[in-house]
DNA sequence: CATGAATGAGACTTCATTCAT
DNA sequence: GATGAATGAAGTCTCATTCAT
């Protein structure tokens, strides 16, 4: 009996945490589309085929469906990308904007309403600011530090440097979808980009160009 | 006494105009500090110090208040960096991104609210992503393009560079204010930004660092 | 000078009556239109072309202007009709109807916004109810009395038959006006109603069509 | 267990729509104290003993009260009266005017607000008055035109004669209510009325029967 | 445990009235 | 005296949260 009682436990268990996963994947979606503070709660309910009363089972409050969120969005984003060799910032930056570009478009309504709300509610700052963007930063920032004791990058200023990649395609995303600019493919624009970073707009003399030998892709 | 009535209409023109102009000031900055949403208007009011009902003999409504903030705050951003000659892009963007930036962090917290609630509002995101941001972009578009076309920069995608350029600024104060990172002073992040987007990342040897000339102060 | 302040007061005065007459004039026509609650002190200032403050030179309040337009309109509706015989009902019944048809189809508007704030309003109802109402009801009511005594009508009650009368014409023309009904031209409808009330609508016999001659106009 | 929840939302279902009829129930009794627009969702709510907020899960706005409270209304003044030969006016006369003056005086307070924010509102106009009073004007226009064709009324235009009948104890008893007049017996009011509407207020006596004959002035 | 009906605080907005010019 | 800008009380409606079922 103690047997099946656990056993019930765990199915209830197993039930609960995925109607509360249910739950944040509505808010989520529904927060996206509307924004924190357009979002109603029964609109969160419907959306995850619940009464708006069994909201309040899992979470206790509104509020709290935003700062548990985050927990669920920092898994995916910390991550680091696999099968980089450590040296090859080409290749690590490449996979960085097209993985966080990925990860970013797909969840850059979600986002930009995080980012928003972190500005008014300290408790989703320390959550969401401290745990997601800045170890997000300083991991970029100790790599361009790494790179450039290698000798692989210039000297330029590594937090900088790396708050300057994070916040462009942050920024270049959020103003590209807020313009609704016609783009280019996008292996084209992480190819534009990741040049960019590396090489910079500076036109150079054949020599150098001949020098940086046969990158082509650009 | 037409005379006087005139100066009369005057002088009420003028305190008409410099109350509007206070509410407007009052709400940007309760926008700023709160959002929109947040935002009440009896909170405008007593920022402004003016009744609440006051708010309503300038304004149709809350909205309208955010919809007139864009074109005052469109006025100063659309002024083209002065004394900058035409081909010169290190000085153009670093002017740009000192401006801007200078711009962008004065006005930084008002700005993400009209990014932000633009997505919800078409008049809204039609006043001030089209008017304001799409203008930039597309001037600093064309700047790019010509400097292509010139010879000083690489040929790459315009309207890439343009976005990431801009975007990266964007993104770039916003994500500083929002870790409240330590940064090194101001000049020198100019300097860095300026000389990550002309020169990129990537380490050159000997040769072409000589090439580049004795370059090493921005 | 006594003599010119005296003619200057006298100016002022005729000015300021004609004022408050436009006012009372505008109020009258707004709250025909808009009825009280819906009418504002702003519409009607500009339909009186003043500003909304002269509207309180003159009238203590909104509600004051209500009451001001019951004195203005018992005017004319206690005159009673002229060149009227004192027995011959039927001529009076044709005057009365066809007076206070038109009167009451002009002033249709305005005596139903009065019927029915002086539900709310005591004071309007003592106004407008005793002064206006009452003596129209009464004198009708004496009128069919002493008819009666003369023996011209039948013994039916004088205040239900006065009522009845009174009600029909404004029953009649608020369901005509409200129901927006195609309706026969005026001097059928007030031959018809005439007749209505005189003869009632039973048929009967053929010496008493016989009788009643070759009338062929209802 | 289907069964239980079946029971479940029937006893909803009932509860559900016995608060609707309690806050219309509400609605109607302060609309005919108050008027609507000086009526409040506070009032109406403290009214039917419900919070203000309750009111919006039945009904989308305060004017939707009043349009719902239309349809509730016409159900018992459309019903016909019963029991009435068709072919006797008296009787139905008798008993349209004890009913529909019953009726009536009991909703004239409601009965009037409707009228009077038809003129406002065209949805209400639609609903109120196009169902309620044209269709009981048509369904009296009817009767009497049968009866005129059937020979037991005198040929008088049928349309002018609902008009006058209904707005007779439309008028009568709105009239009555605002005189507050001491008026006969309830009886002997109906019995007035239906002798009037009969036979009119002419006094005959077989001689003046027979004198009408020369009656030419109309 | 799930539900959703009920709640009421609080938001935006209107408008009669006041008062300095 | 005339004006109309300013006011703030009060109204309608929304929605996060609670709680009886």
């Amino acid at each position: 009996m103690s047997e099946r009682s656990e056993r019930q436990i765990s199915r209830r268990e197993r039930h609960a945490a995925a109607r509360k996963e249910r739950i944040l994947d509505a808010a989520a979606r529904v927060f996206a589309r509307k924004g924190y503070e357009r979002a109603t709660t029964k609109e969160i309910a419907d959306e995850a085929d619940v009464g708006e009363g069994t909201i309040y089972s899992y979470f206790g409050s509104k509020r709290d469906l935003l700062l548990s969120l985050v927990s669920s969005m920092s898994e995916p984003l910390l991550t680091p990308p696999e099968g980089i060799p450590p040296d090859d910032f080409e290749a690590l930056i490449a996979a960085f904007l097209r993985d966080r570009l990925t990860l970013t478009e797909q969840n850059l309504d979600l986002t930009r309403v995080l980012l928003y709300e972190a500005r008014f509610d300290d408790d989703l700052r320390r959550e969401y600011v401290e745990n997601v963007l800045r170890k997000l930063a300083t991991r970029l920032e100790e790599r361009v530090r790494s790179l450039i004791e290698a000798g692989s990058l210039r000297p330029i200023h590594p937090g900088v440097a790396s708050l300057a990649i994070l916040g462009s395609f942050l920024g270049f995303v959020l103003l590209a979808r807020e313009l609704q600019m016609e783009l280019p493919p996008f292996d084209e624009i992480v190819a534009d980009m990741t040049s960019l970073f590396l090489d910079g707009l500076r036109a150079r003399d054949e020599a150098e160009v001949e020098a940086e030998g046969g990158r082509d892709d650009d």
